[in-house]
DNA sequence: CAGTGAGCGAGCTTCCGCTTGACTT
């Protein structure tokens, strides 16, 4: 049956998609009697923090999860909030059809997507689940033809995917802010992402060079050469007297030759030498083979070597190239562009077929299409290889396209063209050349030529190499035609000197490809991934290296000791095949959930979850068990790591410092570490070289009047100028001598800031006379600002420069005043909301330390994330009110009572934060490159936000 | 991570995967 005749008798469907552009396409396949919407991904989720937790389950313990751990690990889903008006669309259309097709993509997500739709629409009519794989005319009507079920079973497998993210993440993320820094977090894939960096940098830190030297000849054959034929070959020393001269692949990472009886290692003097006693040697060719070459052109593009080849090719970041390759779906241009396939539609095979046949003739075609087999372990194949749209590709000329988008196309299609091309073949050769030194010894060198002799799908498209210096592989090297016994001129032996080097650090695009192969994360994320690592400072970018931070290494530090198998590589794998398991029905979800979190032991546990070992034996401690008790982790170790000589490396909660010695004891000594320093380069010398400066001082000059230096430095609170005291003057006890310090003015920077300067500043504050009782009123710079200050009564200035011009008469006249009560209290409330129907008393909002509340003038309560001064309703306002009551007022134990000091601190450091920035950024771009200079005011700009919250936090890293 | 003066009370951070705009810079 047709759609058309399905019409005909008047029915009217509704199909749901999850991509608006699929949609827009689908419609045009459908016909009349269909509606084409999109659900635009998913439409439900687990709720988002406390703020999103449907009002009865607020007072539950495990709210904060948004699942149900007491009760077979029951999820809340919410609409998402942004899907709301498309929900509320989805339902005016399914009002009004007598038919519905969930359409979402045929994955696991897809399938849940399905549900939810489902769920939440709560249709009346007849409900198909259909599918398809590529979106041709031909596809989507056999697939409206035969639709199916929906497979609830593989919903539950996303279901069980989704609940143990949400616990792994919103149960580890805590033990991070209690134990490193607050806002970090962790994840199934995030985590491992960010372990993979540390790993790699461990090795290089570990690795040391080798040195090793070998020779090189450039022979001379004695005829006159050309094109096809070159005069000269350059060889490399490869054997002496039969032994093997070692190259960089025969060393291991700790500088020593992996099997040393086995090859010859040469040094300096001995390549020197060797090449000496060749210089008047007669060469001859030993050996000549030559072997066939055949290359088979690269599978079309799946996510990730497509942001592979466009990092490679055109330069682009992860996230910028899937931003341009959306904008090409959405136009038309290609095919979806998050998909793990590497499968072409037959219209897209023939598309391309006949392009090489028009493009590059008949003969660069294979008699049959070629295909690809999936590459990619856990590939759940929802959509085709990325690829040109339609059933005849346009020509990059054709789409008439320019830019990045030009760009990106014309790779795609190049690509795609090739994957139908046949194999390149030709020839490669190995020289050997041989000739005696004066010293007896016999001398192997060989060189190596490629000879292409059919290009095939080289003609379109090559791909690109990681290692400027890796050969592409349509690089043909020529050697002269020689045959063996061939006498050989040696014009020129030269020794060279090479050394070993660290692995390279890994790229977006390599870590990508490695986070594919080990299964973790998917088409849709690998983007975001690197931008949540980027984010949460684990790692910075160094031109395209990818390069940990120190607090990633204290986290990953922690995580591996502590949560072992939560970060093992095979972890996410391993999961995998669990839910494929519970998506064939031979495992069930709650008694799996039940063991990842509640541990081995507890009933009903299903075998296998995820267990790859923290090495603890019989015994698999659930989640829940790792996160309660933390007394075991100790946060001063896992963030500590010696450096050598005595000094540690510890990142503290406001960034990395070396610290030598205990604190408070003698010769103790700490410095900062700057934020973007790569930990391979942390070496004793730079941490001597640290600790001998602290950096952030900016030596001032001496005070002529003490003898004391004076410095500039960047504090908690901003920055601020002191005295450096001499050695010996008691710093505790009763005789303690406090140096004379004072906040910088707004005006003035840490880079700029003159003796004058300072020396002025330490003068406050300022004594400007007494009033007529004889109290003596003094002018001082303070966390609000400039202020005047008679015994306990004290009023702001204007301005800072009044600190130094005030006269007496003026602040007599200030204090003729009645006192202003502070900004806020003066200051009328935002907004009027009526008067409360409990308390019955007037309603207002004010703005105060944590931003706007509302108040009856009894119960306070903070506007929430959604909520907004401006559109805030009287009845939302008693809302807030009426939970705040219900929650009664917060317990003061001590630890809240101890918490309470800190907070008021909080405001200074708002207000210098701006501050702050600025002056960090200036100092910072005068050492690094442009390049280098975002990424430290970036990373800046965070770690003042850290501070702000460090500061309201409990301590427990230092 | 210096040390000062007042106001008013905490609440939230965090995961992975599906999708696009709606925002600002």
């Amino acid at each position: 049956m047709s759609p058309t005749s399905e019409t005909a008798k008047g029915g009217r469907r509704l199909v749901i998609v999850e991509s608006p552009a699929k949609a827009k396409t689908i419609k045009g396949y459908l016909g009349p009697g269909y509606v084409v919407e999109a659900s635009v991904g998913h439409i439900r989720d687990l709720p988002n923090g406390a703020a999103e937790v449907p009002a009865k389950y607020k007072g539950e313990s495990w709210a904060r999860l948004g699942v149900n751990v007491e009760k077979d690990f029951q999820p809340i889903y919410v609409v998402n909030h942004d899907k709301k008006d498309q929900v509320k669309k989805l339902k005016e259309l399914l009002a009004e059809s007598d038919e519905l097709f969930l359409a979402t993509d045929e994955d696991r997500e897809g399938e849940a997507i399905a549900w939810h739709l489902q769920e939440v629409l709560k249709p009346k009519v007849p409900v198909r689940r259909m599918v398809f794989h590529e979106i041709t005319k031909d596809a989507i009507q056999a697939a409206v033809a035969s639709p199916r079920e929906l497979n609830k079973k593989l919903v539950d497998a996303q279901e069980t995917r989704r609940i143990l993210d949400r616990l792994y993440g919103y149960e580890v993320s805590p033990v991070l802010w209690k134990k490193v820094m607050p806002r970090l977090s962790a994840g199934r894939v995030q985590s491992v992402a960010t372990r993979l960096v540390v790993e790699r940098e461990r090795e290089r830190i570990a690795f040391r060079s080798a040195e090793y030297w070998d020779l090189t000849g450039i022979f001379d054959t004695g005829r006159p050469g050309d094109n096809s034929d070159p005069s000269t070959l350059t060889a490399r020393l490869a054997s002496v007297d039969g032994k093997r001269v070692a190259q960089g692949r025969d060393f291991g990472s700790n500088g020593r030759l992996k099997d040393a009886a086995q090859v010859l290692h040469l040094d300096e003097a001995n390549a020197r030498a060797l090449a000496a006693a060749l210089a008047d040697a007669s060469f001859a060719v030993r050996s000549v083979e030559s072997k066939p070459y055949r290359r088979s052109p690269y599978a079309p593009f799946r996510t990730t070597t497509l942001q592979q080849e466009a990092s490679r090719k055109l330069g682009f970041g992860a996230k910028a190239t899937m931003q341009v390759a959306q904008k090409l779906y959405e136009n038309g241009f290609i095919t979806y562009m998050r998909t793990d396939s590497t499968t072409l539609s037959d219209t897209a095979v023939n598309a391309a077929r006949a392009q090489v046949t028009q493009l590059y003739g008949a003969n660069y075609l294979p008699e049959k299409p070629r295909t690809y087999a999936g590459k990619v372990k856990n590939a759940q194949e929802a959509h085709e290889a990325i690829r040109p749209s339609g059933d005849r590709f346009r020509t990059p000329a054709e789409t008439g396209l320019s830019g990045d988008q030009f760009r990106l196309y014309e790779l795609i299609w190049k690509r795609t063209v090739a994957s139908q091309m046949k194999d390149a073949t030709g020839n490669s050769v190995t020289v050997r050349i041989a000739g005696r030194a004066s010293d007896g010894r016999d001398a192997e060198f060989t060189a190596s030529g490629k000879t292409i002799t059919f290009h095939g799908f080289m003609k379109a498209y090559v791909e690109g190499a990681d290692d400027p210096n890796a050969e592409l592989d349509d690089r043909e090297r020529r050697l002269p035609q020689v045959t063996e016994g061939d006498p050989l001129a040696a014009r020129e032996i030269t020794a060279d000197g090479h050394a070993t080097k660290p692995p390279a650090r890994y790229t977006e695009a390599s870590l990508v490809k490695e986070l594919e192969e080990r299964e973790i994360g998917r088409p849709s994320t690998y983007a975001s991934i690197i931008g949540t690592i980027l984010d949460r400072g684990y790692v910075f970018k160094k031109g395209t290296a990818l390069v940990p931070s120190f607090l990633s290494f204290a986290v990953v530090n922690l995580l591996e000791k502590h949560f072992g198998r939560l970060v093992d590589y095979d972890f996410t794998a391993s999961m995998e095949e669990d839910l494929d398991r519970i998506a064939r029905g031979e495992a069930q979800a709650v008694p799996w959930l039940r063991r990842f979190y509640f541990g081995e032991g507890t009933e009903g546990a299903a075998g296998g979850a995820a267990e790859a070992g923290n090495g603890d034996g019989d015994h698999l401690g659930g989640l829940k068990e790792l996160v309660t008790d933390l007394g075991a982790i100790d946060a001063r170790e896992v963030s500590s790591f010696p450096v050598g000589e005595g000094i540690v490396l510890r990142v503290g909660r406001y960034g990395p410092y070396v610290e030598r010695g205990e604190k408070d004891s003698e010769g103790h000594q700490r410095a900062d570490v700057p934020d973007d320093l790569a930990p391979d380069e942390l070496t004793v010398e730079y941490a001597e070289e640290l600790l001998a400066k602290p950096s952030g001082d900016f030596e001032l000059g001496t005070d002529p009047g003490t003898g004391h230096q004076i410095v500039a430095k960047d504090g908690r609170y901003g920055p601020y100028v002191t005295e450096i005291l001499p050695e010996g003057t008691p710093k505790t006890g009763k005789n303690a001598v406090k140096p004379r310090t004072a906040s910088l003015f707004k005006s003035m920077s840490l880079d700029t800031v003159t003796l004058e300067d300072a020396l002025k500043l330490m003068e406050l504050p300022r004594t400007v006379g007494t009033d007529a009782e004889g109290v003596e009123i003094t002018a001082q710079n303070g966390r609000y600002g400039p202020y005047l200050k008679k015994g306990t009564d004290s009023r702001s200035l204007e301005t800072e420069e009044q600190l130094f011009t005030i006269t007496l008469d003026e602040a007599l006249a200030i204090y003729a005043q009645p006192k202003q009560r502070g900004r806020a209290a003066a200051k009328p409330p935002l907004k009027e909301l009526g008067t409360d129907p409990v308390s019955e008393r007037p309603v207002v909002v004010k703005d105060g330390r944590f931003g706007p509340y509302v108040t009856d003038g009894e119960t306070n309560a903070t506007l929430r994330r959604d909520d907004d001064v401006e559109t805030i309703t009287p009845e939302r306002g008693y809302e807030l009110l009426a939970e705040k009551r219900a929650k009664g007022p917060a317990k003061k134990t001590a630890k809240k009572a101890a918490a309470k000091k800190a907070p008021a601190k909080k405001t200074a450091a708002k207000k210098t934060a701006a501050k702050k920035t600025a002056a960090k950024k200036t100092t910072t771009a005068k050492k690094t490159t442009a390049a280098k200079k975002t990424t430290a005011a970036k990373t800046t700009a965070k770690k003042t936000t850290a501070k702000k919250v460090a500061a309201a936090a409990e301590s427990a890293a230092e």
